[in-house]
RNA sequence: GCCUGAGUGGUGGAAUGGUAGACGCGUCGGACUCAAAAUCCGAUGGUAGCAAUACCAUGUGGGUUCAAGUCCCACCUCAGGCACCA
């Protein structure tokens, strides 16, 4: 047989000539849309890592294509992002440039691994004729008053010279290069994602998210029920809003805090306090969020000076400032309940301050009782439980006007600029006259210049601004002197609609059609890492229903089922990096063993949805099973039926198999397939039949080698072929050997028939010695058959 | 601290509540070979035993059940995510 790297070449040739694998948008075929993440295509090349998801999603895709579906499985590139940037600064290239080597060298080697995408729908985030339709939908929000300008105190990495978002970077470190994030405050596009809160939160019954996922869904969007409570500053006119959760606490407040930032500390600081909440203040902000929770394990704060009302029972209660509080989330004031909480009651003992057990049960002078018991010392609450307590009091609240009930989400409004050259330029322009002014929708795309500094500017404006003939404009409006906006929009906006562009790719008069989008209906099976589950699922689908609100899209969802794969780690169970040294590189493993044994490997190494560690020993024992299924043609000899005494695990096979892609239990289906090959392997003859059906079930994870051989026995193309349908009724085996316990331990095995009776059983089970031994001298209280299973004496 | 996973041989991992360790890797022994590679055959959880077989064994401790890796309760360890969210 010819080099192996020779085979699959030629069967890569052949499906792109014939084009195998094209998705026809309208076919009356049942359309069904499977997905995975397409790749940052960065300098590093294809890992391991892609190779073992795209191999899985594209094993079912193949697998389907052969039962008759009309199989939508494309790919592209999420092309922008810093680290082009960072490259083609380094090396004074245009990003593009290095962008489109990259694309190259990333195609190329999927194409070398026989992934079954449909090439003719592959795009880039950069291509002009996406991000034309990127900025579009920009405009759509700023239209329907979803996108606004704010000046917000945002985190920035004094590295990087840009802002990030609280996603990128969470603990206070950001995420690209790991320096320390500070504060500060700046003019950004906002996406009012936070509207879409409730929603986003409904629209999960309308997945097939798995659990974990829809779990991380709903602890980012971070809904809780509570109340706001009016308090009134003692011997002013001002007076604060706080949130709770626990209004039926409020007889226990006995202090409130306000954050730092909060706009009513100056006004109610009293003289003699004045100093110190100016000391407390200036110190917080030269901490970022991470300091502040670093050092959480103290409380700080100071007295403001000034005091509260309860409203609930008139009590004066001091009014503090402290960090422990953030101004992002409720009303950036709370009530403090010592009592029953960790954080109140830390600090409350660190200043003294009064603390009123107003639940029964727990020590208070020990530590909170946070627990459920009944209300004491709690006037019109006295006697009643937590649910029954907070209905009261809102009802006593909105009576009386003193606060409302009301819901909080954690989930805040999305930063949307960037202050970065390689990203979709944000399509408005400034007019001293009128103001923001959206670009005409007829002008876009708006590219990016063609220049070569990419260099962020030190104040932290956009390489764009140092373009002058790009930022200087007229306006839209009035057509005066006018300037661009020189910040970008985020990497995360071109992945939140690409899988909509892949259903109609090169429309160049709409994003994608509603009749395309119709026909697809949706991503029936979208693949992806678990650290993209949170955050880009949460952008994606927000995304998704703002242009269903406005009538752009078929339905609100769009993605049906999503499911994430595990990472291949090193052989030293380590994340692969090349500090470490135990990068593996696609390529090479291509080169030395074939595409086919590296993608059977990647799917037989484990369970799919758990992190794996690479072994090349294992990968052998890969490539030692498909040279047997390549000798296994030795055996063949004519037939167009299946061998007699194959009929039954023949017929096993193909439903586990079958079952086994449907649901990511590769691993198995691969076992499966070497113990029918080993089968085989036993007799000396196998019929062309037995050995095509091989082929046919291994054929979507190994496609190259199997129809090489499909080829050889005279066959039609085997992605030209139908999927083979298995006989229910031949999957039983005739005879089977089942375990004999005598009170829970096997203590011999039978053999029964699919057709002996339980008296024929019991028969069998009784004649074994080592049975007999154990049930002598005994009485037999139960006698239980579980047909086909096992047998059970129960003696006394 | 909270949420989500996961703890099974030397190793990667299999097991709709029904013979734990499928399948693979490694190791040991054997065949073929002048030799090696490749391939093939056999053995391989632990302890005891020539063996039949017995006992122990799925992170720990309880429980439910005729039967528990699997279900329930408590706890321990590891990984990932979130983290003062009132």
């Amino acid at each position: 047989m010819r080099n192996i790297n020779e085979i699959e070449k030629k069967w890569q040739n052949y499906w792109e000539k014939n084009k195998s694998f094209k998705a026809e948008t309208g076919s009356s075929k049942e359309p069904y849309y499977i997905l995975v993440e397409f790749p940052y295509p960065s300098g590093q090349g294809l890992h391991v890592g892609h190779v073992r998801s795209y191999t899985a999603q594209d094993a079912m895709a193949r697998m389907m294509r052969m039962q008759g579906k009309n199989v939508l499985f494309p790919m592209g590139w999420d092309a922008f992002g810093a680290p082009a940037e960072q490259y083609a600064i380094k090396n004074h290239i245009h990003p593009k440039e290095a962008v489109k080597e990259n694309i190259k060298t990333f195609k190329r080697q999927m194409q070398t691994l026989g992934f079954s995408f449909d090439w003719d729908r592959e795009f880039s985030t950069t291509d002009p004729e996406y991000y034309k339709w990127t900025q579009w939908q920009f405009l759509q929000f700023y239209k329907h008053g979803m996108a606004y300008k704010d000046t917000v105190p945002v985190n920035w990495c004094p590295t990087c010279k840009s802002v990030l978002s609280n996603e990128d970077s969470a603990g206070g470190v950001c995420e690209r290069c790991g320096s320390q994030v500070v504060q500060k405050e700046k003019s950004q596009w906002m996406l009012r994602m936070s509207d879409y809160a409730e929603d986003l939160l409904k629209g999960l019954d309308d997945t097939n998210f798995a659990e974990k996922v829809k779990l991380g869904q709903i602890n980012w969007i971070g809904k809780s029920i509570g109340a706001e409570v009016d308090f009134k500053v003692d011997g002013c006119k001002e007076q604060f809003t706080v949130f709770t959760t626990r209004c039926d606490t409020l007889f226990g407040a006995t202090y409130c805090v306000l954050a730092p930032e909060h706009k009513l500390v100056d006004k109610i600081t009293t003289k003699e306090h004045k100093k110190e909440v100016e000391e407390y203040k200036h110190a917080c902000t030269l901490k970022n969020d991470m300091e502040r929770t670093e050092l959480n394990k103290e409380k700080t704060g100071v007295f403001t000076g000034a005091y509260a009302i309860n409203p609930v029972n008139n009590k004066k209660i001091p009014i503090y400032i402290s960090d422990y509080v953030l101004a992002s989330y409720g009303t950036g004031a709370i009530m403090a309940v010592p009592a029953h909480d960790d954080r109140d009651y830390e600090f409350a003992k660190k200043f003294n301050i009064e603390i009123i057990p107003v639940l029964e049960g727990g020590d208070i002078s020990k530590e909170p009782f946070v627990g459920d018991g009944l209300h004491i010392n709690s006037g019109l609450l006295d006697g009643l439980n937590k649910e029954d307590a907070i209905n009261k009091m809102i009802e006593f609240l909105e009576k009386n006007k003193l606060g409302t009930k009301k819901v909080n989400y954690k989930m805040r409004d999305w930063i949307f600029s960037r202050q970065r050259f390689w990203g979709e330029p944000i399509p408005m322009i400034y007019c001293e006259k009128c103001g923001w002014v959206p670009m005409n929708e007829e002008d876009l795309p708006l590219l990016l210049p063609d220049v070569a500094e990419y260099e962020p500017t030190d104040n932290g404006e956009s390489p764009l601004a140092k373009i002058t003939d790009w930022v200087n404009t007229t306006c839209p409006k009035c057509g005066g002197k006018a300037r661009r906006e020189t910040d970008t929009m985020p990497n995360w906006a071109g992945s939140s609609w690409y899988f909509l562009r892949f259903m109609d790719s090169h429309n160049d008069k709409e994003f994608a059609s509603m009749d395309a989008m119709k026909y697809w209906k949706r991503v029936d099976w979208y693949n992806g890492g678990m650290e993209h589950t949170a955050r880009h699922l949460l952008y994606a689908r927000f995304w998704v229903q703002f242009l269903y609100n406005i009538g752009l899209v078929p339905s609100k969802e769009m993605i049906w089922t999503r499911v994430s794969h595990g990472m291949v780690l090193g052989s030293d169970n380590q994340k692969m990096s090349k500090s470490k040294g135990n990068v593996i590189n696609p390529d090479d493993i291509v080169k030395e063993y074939g595409a086919d044994t590296l993608r059977t490997y990647e799917m037989f190494m484990g369970d799919y949805q758990m992190d794996c560690p690479w072994s090349t020993e294992s990968l052998k024992g890969c490539k030692r099973f498909i040279d047997k299924v390549i000798r296994l043609k030795d055996k063949v000899v004519d037939g167009e039926e299946y061998s007699t005494d194959l009929e039954v695990i023949i017929n096993k096979s193909i439903k586990k198999v079958q079952n086994d892609l449907c649901s990511m239990g590769f691993n198995t289906a691969i076992s499966t397939l070497m113990i029918l090959a080993n089968k085989y392997d036993e007799k000396d003859h196998i019929t062309k039949k037995d050995y095509k059906l091989l082929l046919t079930l291994l054929n979507p994870i190994a496609p190259h080698i199997t129809e090489e051989l499909n080829e050889e026995l005279g066959y039609n193309p085997i992605c030209e072929s139908s999927w083979p349908i298995y006989d229910e009724a031949k999957t039983i085996d005739e005879e089977k050997e089942i375990g004999v316990q005598v009170n829970g331990k096997v203590r011999a095995t039978i053999k029964v028939n699919i057709n002996d009776s339980e008296e024929v059983i019991k028969e069998k089970a009784l004649k074994e010695e080592n049975v007999i031994r154990h049930i002598d001298g005994k009485e037999i209280v139960k006698f239980i058959i579980i047909k086909g299973k096992i047998i059970n004496i129960v003696v006394k």
